[in-house]
DNA sequence: AGCACGCCGACT
DNA sequence: GTCGGCGTGCTC
């Protein structure tokens, strides 16, 4: 074959295809589909990098345009054609271009690090008479030879290190043909930490090892609902002990936010260094390091978070999404794709097993077990932990009863019982800051971020207004910015001002915040944590991040601050996003000897999402979401498309929105797409950009996908609208 | 996405 | 008369 297809890593519609190039003679017998290359490319030949698709003997295009493969990034294939496969697949499901796709499956093209070894130069016939010459001769080079008793091959960093020498010697050596240095690849980002000894495998309960029974039968995919502290992963290691043994690989998935020492350790210490881990704080070599010892079989394990599904093994045999609820998955840049789809894409092509597991499965794939698409596997008794209580507070009841204090007469008085017990507390409350709305009492200003149409938050610990969604933060004004007058008042809570009333309240407790202010340090994260476990504080008061995954057994009381903010969202989540937000949180409390409290602080204590996440009741709560998501036409029944339209010129952008919004009714004489807008976005305007939105709805995925796509090209061609910016998202995680 | 080509305003 | 603005168009 004369040329070669090159696809060029160039992120541009225009140019996602595969480009001819002559194939160099030196490069003749190496070339091979699905190789990284690099080919000069455009006006400026600029160095690209590049693809092998495929070969051919003729082009269509002038012989003189076609020009040569400079040459070749890896001696080995980094796309396997399922792989290019599989980009394919996403570039059409997500709707975005092949180069994009492939930008995830490959890994990104980093240096190889060598090292070097030293060993004898047995192919030397006078080895013997030249060591004895050397041996008498030169006392450095002499320890050196000391060192080779037998075949050993010994780093070269070694030999250096315990002689104290430089390379001289052993160059002199080498240079005498007594040894010989042979390079190596040096693999970064290994896990290097100590293992633990591996622990006795804990018997299986009796649930676990009737979903081992049903996952290994299963030929679908399973769901595996089991509540917090049931034993999932010990399920996990065994399945994929089963897998192993039979040369296959595993995938594990987790949310990176679980990417913790401790869930690393699990698996470190049962499979040893056949394990490795990826994460989003690795550099580009270690990254592709890991990636080139999966794809050599140097691993059988990889555990990561939505990236990690790429994990080029050519044979995997399990595919685990642990806490497969977790909006993570969904990748919210181009291409949007969702670790779980794709992980069942690649389940199909490899005949791998497939396991979603959760406490609170998604609605989407829960109903999926209803319709046999999923199997379902259930584990409803904890290990050897009881279910903590929860118990509702309603907030109405108590301003009724003129108790206007953050705290209800319940939780006050369980936070002071806990610290005279010397347990710990945790409160949550999903806001950071002390105050969230700030407005003048005279003239009833409010203050806001004038970058974007969003009240500002005030933070106590600055004494500034923080706006939350371009990070804009000014000193509090002393003064009303409309009428002058000194009376500001503040409204709302965050988690610094309940860190201000515990303090108030409790004055002997010890307090520990933790949310996106405290932990900006390098360390913070994991030095408040670990402040905590050693009881170094009674309360921890924090954010999300502590929802999530954390297991202190000294916490005995969660106070859940107000279950309503993520029911208050305006999105069609809401009532997912709380039912899982509040058994997460109640998962944080109690053990086998002491079960722990949960109080839930609410103004809808009547609210399904509330009460069934008390009664861990997933079915009921699950019945009620899903005929609410039948009636209203949301997913897993429809499909909803957002089209976001942003510039910094409100009437054009409006102008721009109508326009689109013409355009999709033109093309949709038969009625078959429900739209919703035009409308200004939920947050209207951020760092000056106006936003308005378009929602389309349908239950046919790919028609809807071909209409949207078909509309928004007709929009970009539009001249007078090119300065505002289009983008679309097919059933994200947040309203836009 | 880059980069070059190309046709109109304020400068030596 | 030239430097440079970014609109348009192509990339084996």
């Amino acid at each position: 074959m004369k040329y070669a297809l090159v696809q060029v890593s160039v992120p541009h519609r225009n140019v996602d295809r595969a480009f001819h190039y002559i194939i160099p003679p030196e490069l003749k017998d190496k070339l091979t589909t699905g190789m990284r290359v690099y080919v000069p490319f455009g006006n400026g030949n600029r160095r690209t990098e590049g693809y092998i698709l495929g070969f051919s003997d003729k082009s269509e295009v002038d012989e003189a345009k076609l020009k040569s493969i400079l040459d070749i990034h890896e001696d080995y294939r980094i796309l396997s054609d399922k792989r290019i496969a599989l980009g394919a697949w996403m570039s059409k499901k997500y709707y975005s271009t092949f180069n994009e796709c492939l930008y995830c499956i490959a890994p990104k093209a980093a240096n190889q690090k060598m090292f070097s070894c030293v060993s004898l130069n047995r192919d030397n016939p006078q080895l013997h008479e030249l060591i004895a010459a050397t041996k008498k001769r030169s006392s450095k080079q002499s320890q050196v030879l000391d060192l080779f008793i037998n075949d050993a091959e010994i780093p070269l960093s070694h030999i250096k290190s315990i002689l104290d020498i430089d390379n001289a010697p052993i160059n002199a050596l080498v240079k005498k043909g007594i040894l010989k240095m042979t390079q190596y690849r040096s693999y970064r980002g290994n896990y290097n930490k100590s293992v633990p000894a591996a622990k006795p495998k804990p018997d299986l309960t009796e649930e676990q090892e009737q979903v081992i029974r049903l996952i290994q039968k299963e030929n679908r995919p399973v769901l595996l609902h089991g509540v917090t502290g049931s034993g999932k992963t010990e399920v996990y290691l065994r399945l994929i002990e089963d897998v192993i043994k039979t040369g296959k690989q595993a995938i594990v998935l987790v949310p990176e936010i679980s990417l913790t020492p401790q869930t690393v350790e699990r698996f470190v210490s049962r499979f040893g260094e056949r394990v490795s881990l990826t994460h989003s704080k690795m550099t580009d070599g270690e990254r592709y390091d890991q990636w080139t010892r999966a794809a050599k079989g140097e691993i059988d394990i990889m555990i990561g978070p939505r990236s990690a599904v790429f994990t080029p093994f050519e044979n995997i045999g399990i595919i685990i999404i642990d806490e497969e609820h977790e909006s993570s998955y969904k990748a919210d840049h181009s291409p949007r794709y969702d670790a779980r789809e794709v992980a069942m894409k690649l389940a199909e092509m490899y005949g791998a097993k497939l396991v979603l597991g959760s406490a609170t499965p998604s609605i989407v794939s829960y109903y999926k077990t209803i319709t046999g698409e999923y199997a379902l596997g259930e584990m409803k008794q904890r290990v050897n932990k009881s279910m903590p209580k929860i118990e509702i507070c309603d907030l109405r009841k108590e301003l009724a009863s003129k108790n206007y204090s953050i705290f209800s007469r319940a939780l006050h008085s369980a936070i002071q019982d806990n610290l005279q017990r010397g347990k710990q507390t945790i409160l949550f409350l999903n806001r950071r800051g002390f105050s969230t709305f700030v407005s003048c009492r005279k003239c009833g200003y409010v203050m806001t971020c004038d970058h974007c149409s969003v009240n500002y938050t005030y933070h106590r610990h600055t004494n500034s207004l923080v706006c939350h969604y371009c990070g804009k933060s000014i000193p509090l004004p002393a003064r009303c910015p409309q009428c002058g007058s000194p009376y500001i008042k503040y409204f709302g809570t965050g988690t610094e001002k309940i860190e201000q009333e515990v303090m108030r309240l409790f004055p002997t407790a010890r307090v520990l915040r933790m949310d996106m202010d405290t932990t900006k340090g390098k360390n913070s994260h994991t030095n408040i944590l670990e402040a905590f476990r050693n009881h170094r504080a009674d309360i921890l008061i924090g954010t999300q991040m502590i929802a999530k995954g954390l297991d202190f057994p000294n916490v005995t009381l969660v106070g859940v601050i107000a279950a309503d903010l993520s029911l208050n969202m305006n999105d069609y989540h809401s009532g997912e996003i709380t039912y899982n937000l509040i058994t997460q949180v109640a998962g944080r409390a109690g053990r086998a000897d002491d079960p722990g409290r949960v109080i839930i602080q609410t103004y809808n204590p009547d609210h399904y999402s509330i009460v069934c996440a008390k009664n861990n009741d997933y079915f009921t709560y699950f019945k009620e979401e899903i005929t609410f998501r039948r009636i209203m036409k949301y997913p897993p029944f429809s499909n909803v498309f957002y089209i976001l339209m942003t510039s910094d010129n409100e009437e054009l952008t409006v102008k721009a929105a109508n326009t689109m919004a013409a355009i999709l009714n033109k093309y949709n004489s038969r009625g078959r797409f429900e739209r919703l807008g035009p409308a200004p976005a939920v947050i209207s305007k951020i760092s000056n950009k106006y936003r308005y939105r378009i929602i389309i709805k349908c239950e046919d995925e790919e028609r809807l996908k071909a209409y949207v796509l078909y509309c928004v090209n007709i929009f970009s061609a539009i001249k007078e609208l090119k300065k505002v910016s289009i983008s679309i998202a097919l059933n994200p995680n947040y309203s836009i």
